[in-house]
DNA sequence: CTTGGCGGTCTCCAATATAGACCAGGTCTC
DNA sequence: GAGACCTGGTCTATATTGGAGACCGCCAAG
């Protein structure tokens, strides 16, 4: 019986610790599977949509092909994909200058504008910390190598 | 000679605003495609180990079977294999008790929970914006669905 | 006239994700 | 004591996805 109360506890999805108990009770939970903050949250949370919301912050407004030199290494499949996702979303806006050739030039709207600005912590950190997880991987493979 | 400038200054990855020419001298760069904290930060900016990291951060330590209830929809495969990385990237701790039957418990290592900080924002942002998200979908899909 | 850039789309193939079975041990129920 | 279930996974088959590269119309430079 206390056992199985503990387990629960925790089994229950930790709901106590979760937010939905606070002031304005919560709609959303990225935990959900069906929730649809976590089929936005999937979307957003892959490594080509996150460079691309720091490209555009870190450069400002950029064309396609600018974009793509600036994301190292990004097809121009996932690149249209990943900036067709955004900008559905409401986060990029994509504007055509109709010159010849014409222009097709992205930049952050304000609600990918606080996205990005949590977002490029992030890399700043990886970068910062990347020696040091490269050395826990050697240490982990040489570990686990000894067979 | 003009317009070839101003595109080669965009088309060099925006050098001059990246801090690579910072105090420190970086080393590393994500934007880079075969920078190693690229590799690092493709494999840690992904819906699922960002998703285990918030619930770690969350509710603290946790059995496998208990964060497979806490991100849901997670499947086993995904979330071992998630787990194996952010263990050995150094993480993520991972504890078997040789009791019986055997428990195993999952927790932020300092450097999981510096990661978990920065993350966990980003999760109730998502929370925070996802009407709007939606919204902008919903407006989007119907703009473009006349053909 | 060939080459290249622009902003994509299309197709094909390899890699990856998911669903589900399976496993060895132990517990709980009936 | 038989059957069902929980534990932390692994393995396999199938669906989805990602990347490479061709192609497109249009324009400019050499």
């Amino acid at each position: 019986m206390t056992t199985e109360e503990v387990t629960r506890a925790r089994a229950g999805q930790c709901e106590e610790q979760r937010p939905t108990e606070g002031q304005a009770a919560q709609a959303f939970d990225v935990f959900a599977r069906l929730c649809p903050s976590r089929e936005v949250f999937a979307e957003l949370a892959d490594k080509w949509s996150l460079l691309i919301l720091m490209s555009l912050a870190a450069c400002g407004p950029q064309r396609f092909s600018e974009l793509q030199r600036g994301v190292g290494g990004v097809s121009r499949k996932m690149l249209t994909q990943s900036l067709r996702n955004l900008e559905r979303s409401g986060l990029v806006l994509r504007t055509v200058f109709p010159e010849t050739p014409p222009r097709v030039v992205y930049d952050l709207l304000p609600l990918g504008r606080e996205l990005a600005e949590l977002v490029a912590p992030l890399g700043q950190w990886t970068e910062r910390r990347a020696g040091q997880m490269m050395a826990a991987r050697q240490e982990f493979d040489a570990a686990h190598a000894e067979g």
